[in-house]
DNA sequence: GGCCGTTTGAAACGAGCGCTTGAAACGAAT
DNA sequence: ATTCGTTTCAAGCGCTCGTTTCAAACGGCC
């Protein structure tokens, strides 16, 4: 329906779609603008469509921007799939590979980070479209990190507490999605790179968190062999 | 110089000269609905003064907003002042109250939690006023808990990854600040009340961490018996 | 009282916003 | 060739925004 003679295009027009280039663009301009400050002149230039295509293919602006949501959602579970192991694998091994998967995901080298900045404001401030992305995205990956800690502990650890183990984890990636230039600020100049090396973080979350479960070394070599009182466990 | 005669106040008019209570309702506007979407209108409105008052006492909306993020971080340094320790306490108990406080201040149960919210908005995106807020308000408190882990495993580690332990640590306080809804939408209805308590969180993390530098009991207790080889170390 | 610097007030300015409009341009069917 | 439904366009509508203006009201001082 749409097509027309390619050689009779008025604008730059980048290839697709008119409605396919505004889902883009207005998916870059809500990421990185946020819904308010983002207009839809901005959008509709860099996507080369007239203002008038927004209403005539989304009605609104704000079905403009859930629709966009959507679509970087979709493109980003298509881009980045879940890992698949062979049978038999180490819990241990499944557990690292999952925690430089979502670091990957989350901090996107690689990809064009504009995808997850979008997710990013849904999470910390949701609107219509978050319910959605929690159901179809997030939680997927959850219960599947639940279940690698399950398996990890042998099945000595209850649901809540292995979905708190959980979110630990989940917490150790997302600082340095949401608070990187925060973080970047905290730490010394030269260890700044290595901190947002993939690989170190990976390591370190791994390491980190199969010491907190008792199925990695402790991080404090010096430190466990005086295991006598455990320091007092603090009660609340 | 101002103090009319207080009977003669025109308008609803909230304690404080025009100026503070111009700071004090432009900080709860800006953190609701963010720099671009809150009006100079209705924060006049709210503060019961002119909008003039903004011209006149900051010049522009911009410098408004750079000053009530600073007044907004000097109140909350006076309310919520760092922990002090008699002498001789035992490391693993300040690292347990030292999570409880930044909880509790994250998450600011009993206090008005704009303030928290208004800066969380610099950290996800850094403006002019961020610097400040690292250096005058983050800092003091991570060195404080990377001193304290330092305590903990004995001076037995290094200074980087001392820096990466105390990431983890503010990561697991901070996924629950910043993505609180997500959170609770990925767990069963009956444990969001659980999830959320202040103790039950402080306990989780504070154990999570101490097992994880060797200075506590294992999270898994069936998992700490079988500690021949730790299940492939998953080399990068 | 008369004056002065400071503070408050109502009204309006220009700019930019989301959205609408009516017509032109197009491919496909008749 | 004409008609039809679909898609694109420039122009402008009404509105709200941040900001400015100018005059009135005030306390302190001579």
């Amino acid at each position: 329906m749409i097509r027309h003679n390619p050689e009779k295009n008025r604008v730059v027009a980048p290839p697709g779609d008119a409605k396919d280039r505004l889902l883009l663009a207005a998916g870059q301009e809500f990421a990185e603008k946020g819904y308010e400050a983002a207009t839809v002149r901005d959008i509709c230039l860099a996507a080369g469509v007239n203002v008038a295509a927004v209403n005539y293919y989304f009605g609104d602006k704000k079905r403009l921007y859930i629709e966009s949501v959507k679509h970087a959602h979709r493109e980003r579970v298509r881009q980045v799939p879940e890992p698949d192991w062979p049978a038999g694998t180490a819990a241990a091994r499944k557990l690292h590979d999952f925690i430089g998967n979502m670091l990957e995901r989350m901090l996107g080298f690689g990809q064009p980070p504009w995808q997850v900045r979008l997710m990013l404001r849904e999470v910390l401030q949701p609107t219509e479209a978050c319910r959605e992305l929690v159901e179809d995205y997030f939680r997927p990956h959850f219960e599947l990190l639940v279940s690698i800690l399950g398996e990890l502990t042998g099945d000595a650890v209850d649901a809540p507490r292995l979905r708190r183990i959980a979110l630990s984890v989940i917490g150790q990636c997302f600082l340095y999605r949401a608070a990187g230039d925060v973080v970047g600020m905290l730490v010394p100049e030269d260890e700044r790179h290595d901190l947002h090396s993939l690989g170190q973080l990976t390591d370190h979350i791994a390491a980190f968190t199969l010491a907190a479960v008792g199925a990695g070394p402790s991080l404090a070599p010096a430190a466990s062999h005086r295991r006598g009182p455990p320091a007092e466990p603090a009660a609340s």
